[in-house]
DNA sequence: ATCGCTGCAAATCTTTTGCAGAATG
DNA sequence: CATTCTGCAAAAGATTTGCAGCGAT
């Protein structure tokens, strides 16, 4: 579990310097751990606390945290990023009738081996589309929305 | 394998228009199979035998291939999607020493679950990131090129 | 006080759109 | 011959950039 001081630490061995914006970003995150916001998301919230703070500052807090490795993005929604706090691995479905982004456990192991068919492998991206439990229920209703495929 | 005459039957069947445009957009995937192309990659290569095809026809053929699943869209650029002719299920590397997308096989048969935590799946993407063989023989060596993480 | 960071607005890049003319079945 | 598709150029949307001033250490 990843905490604001954890975070705070890793900034400052990294040299980095912590400014409100920064720390801004990082905590919304941390404060809304499964609702994987995109920039503008996260931009939009913030603009309410911190009224001068823009965009371009909010995209290269994102890139510095990523590059870090406190922060996962995710291209999950084709056109957008959207963001998650880096905690232990887990998967990301995309719900094609809420168009939401939910969590969902590692659904396998195998994919933690770091060298295949004679490449190495950093990092891994898993991306599920479907129809969310709860969407489910409510199949044949009024309106899942198409998207496609 | 996927032939062209399969594709055609498809877009047949569909009761979609055989045009000049889309039997080139297929033609050129079905020909470079391993290249995972983008749309602007495509559409440079097509502009030299159709001088007046245009991207905007590139990027909606491709979209149409998509639909009726012809085509696979990969996000794996991250800003830049590329395709893929849709054959057997594979995963793809994408090498950020050569910056190329490689074919990979299956590392995962648990992932062709239909449903997971009571979600319903109907589609998986798995991007791996990480150096290709090829890559790694020359390490230490000129110049991988740094992309975060 | 220094050096890096932020804000702003404009630039850039990919993808989409609207519409007149062309091509298909 | 009726529809659907294409090409063009411009729009849209997300992200990046350049630079002057601000702020953290």
């Amino acid at each position: 579990m990843i905490s604001m001081k954890n975070s705070i630490e890793k900034l400052r061995e990294r040299g980095i310097i912590l400014t409100h914006q920064r720390l801004a970003v990082l905590r919304f995150l941390l404060e809304h751990p499964h609702s994987h916001p995109t920039a503008a998301e996260i931009y939009g919230h913030l603009r309410q606390k911190y009224p001068t703070i823009s965009q371009a500052t909010v995209y290269s807090t994102l890139e510095l945290l990523r590059k870090i490795g406190q922060v996962r993005e995710l291209s999950i929604r084709g056109n957008q990023s959207c963001y998650d706090v880096a905690e232990e691995p887990h998967y990301h479905l995309f719900c094609r009738g809420c168009r939401r982004v939910l969590d969902v456990e590692a659904p396998c192991p195998a994919l933690e081996r770091e060298a295949l068919q004679g490449h190495r492998i950093d990092e891994v991206e898993l991306y599920l589309y479907g129809m969310c439990s709860d969407c489910l229920k409510d199949e044949g209703h009024p309106g899942p929305i198409d998207s496609g495929s």
